[in-house]
DNA sequence: GACCAGGCACATC
DNA sequence: GATGTGCATGGT
């Protein structure tokens, strides 16, 4: 089996034991922008208490996150944890919203798929993950969003190395896969819903896993990582 | 009480 | 370029 071949398995058995996740759970793009800076290193559901605290404030709006002062913005947005940091990076992602494109995410979201990323990532407190996530959830562009499940899963499978990069892993996805944004939506979900339940940090036992047993070749590592 | 969660920036060597 | 550390809440 080729690497290629392995990483398409992968995805028709999570699909096929888990179904379709329904990524991103949001009702508007700059929800999800919103959604993908609170999450980071979170879980989620203290992501959704900080959501439902901004709607609840009539805050999910550009406008309004712009004109918030920060310490007040860090209270609503405090269950989702790093409040201070994260009040501090929506401020500065609405900042170059407003700035540049008229505080318009389709302005925004109008750019080529690569300049929207770089435009993106260009912003202090937007790493990879949360560009891609933006790019391909917000904006409905094909790319391919490696997280820690992502690393965790492949590199448990033999599929990469510990030391392999954000930007390795990525180039690993995508060229095992097509520019289907639909796919790549349900692939990013697939791993990190196979993982929450089978593959968390410590977790040393994995059954249940769709993804057992499916190589024929190779020992799937399992040094912690 | 330790460990973890859908990261990222910055300091230091 | 690699490695270490701070950031913070809420669930298990």
């Amino acid at each position: 089996m080729t690497t290629t071949e392995k990483i398409q398995a992968f995805y028709r058995a999570m699909f096929d034991a888990l179904g379709p996740q329904g990524w991103w759970p949001a009702e508007t793009p700059f929800e999800v922008v919103v959604g993908a800076i609170l999450t980071q290193n979170t879980n989620w559901k203290n992501v959704e208490r900080a959501i439902a605290n901004l709607k609840r404030e009539g805050l999910l709006d550009a406008a309004s996150l712009e004109t918030i002062d920060i310490e007040r913005l860090g209270e609503v947005i405090r269950p989702a944890g790093y409040f201070r940091l994260k009040a501090k990076r929506l401020k500065n992602f609405i900042h170059m919203l407003t700035e540049e494109f008229g505080g318009d995410l389709d302005a925004l979201f109008a750019l080529s798929t690569a300049t929207l990323r770089q435009t993106v990532l260009g912003v202090t407190g937007i790493g990879p993950e949360t560009a891609d996530s933006i790019v391909l959830y917000a904006a409905a562009r094909p790319v391919f969003v490696v997280d820690a499940y992502t690393a965790r899963i492949l590199y448990r499978h033999a599929l990469v190395d510990s030391g392999a990069t954000y930007d390795d892993l990525q180039s690993l996805m995508a060229g095992a896969l097509p520019d289907d944004v639909d796919l790549l939506k349900e692939y990013h979900a697939l791993l990190v819903a196979a993982g929450k339940r089978y593959c968390k940090k410590r977790m040393a036992e994995c059954a249940g896993c769709p993804l057992e047993g499916l190589l024929e070749d190779g020992q799937p590592v399992w040094e912690v990582v």
